[in-house]
DNA sequence: GTTTCATATGAACATATTTACATACATTTG
DNA sequence: CAAATGTATGTAAATATGTTCATATGAAAC
């Protein structure tokens, strides 16, 4: 809160975070998860006309950076943005992108 | 602001400027001038321990994207962030770091 | 003009990302 | 158990990124 961060631990967790998000493929897929709480991999795959296993890629990268969560319900996995914070950044974000 | 972010180009774009801001040093550089305005490459290059093409190479990298903008002053050129927006960005993700 | 300080650039190298394709794994249904 | 559906993984190739070292540029001081 004040002044530089030094910690490079969280310094590379931080920046994990925002890698994470960092790429239009999965830009979209937040855009998509925010306005539906949670959507499987191929209603993603599908909705943004990528390959199956592209999305599960993308969803695989942000969920390991703790950006999803993901819930099998039977057949299908759901995934969800995880935390409420995360999307405050989005918004953040859809700001800053003039 | 409803649904998902369709264009391409907006996308490419946010996605940039989240990528100019992915990484521990620019993370670092981005912390130290919330606290101060405006630097030079030496004071962040020496502040940070990097090299000083590297500090530069970041610098360049944040400028290129609209994350920074750079003013000579004299021998000096003073590196600052740009938008006020970036700013809440930053305070977002120093609240998601967890 | 030449020396000095501040910054940027280019080459080279290692490493990481992205994507597609094929295939494997998991769950349900018959 | 076999078939069908949904998801993940492994490989490979193209591209991008990060870092260092050396060098070039720009501005000021002498």
């Amino acid at each position: 809160m004040s002044g530089i961060n030094l910690d490079p631990e969280k310094l590379e967790k931080t920046a994990g975070i925002l890698k994470a998000i960092s790429h239009p493929v999965r830009i979209s897929i937040l855009n998509a998860l925010e306005g539906n709480m949670k959507m499987t991999v191929t209603e993603i795959h599908k909705l943004l006309g990528v390959e199956q296993s592209t999305a599960s890629h993308h969803l695989g990268i942000m969920k390991d950076k703790g950006v999803l969560v993901s819930r099998r319900e039977g057949k299908n996995i759901y995934y969800s943005i995880r935390d409420e914070k995360l999307k405050q950044l989005l918004y953040c974000l859809n700001g800053c992108g003039t």
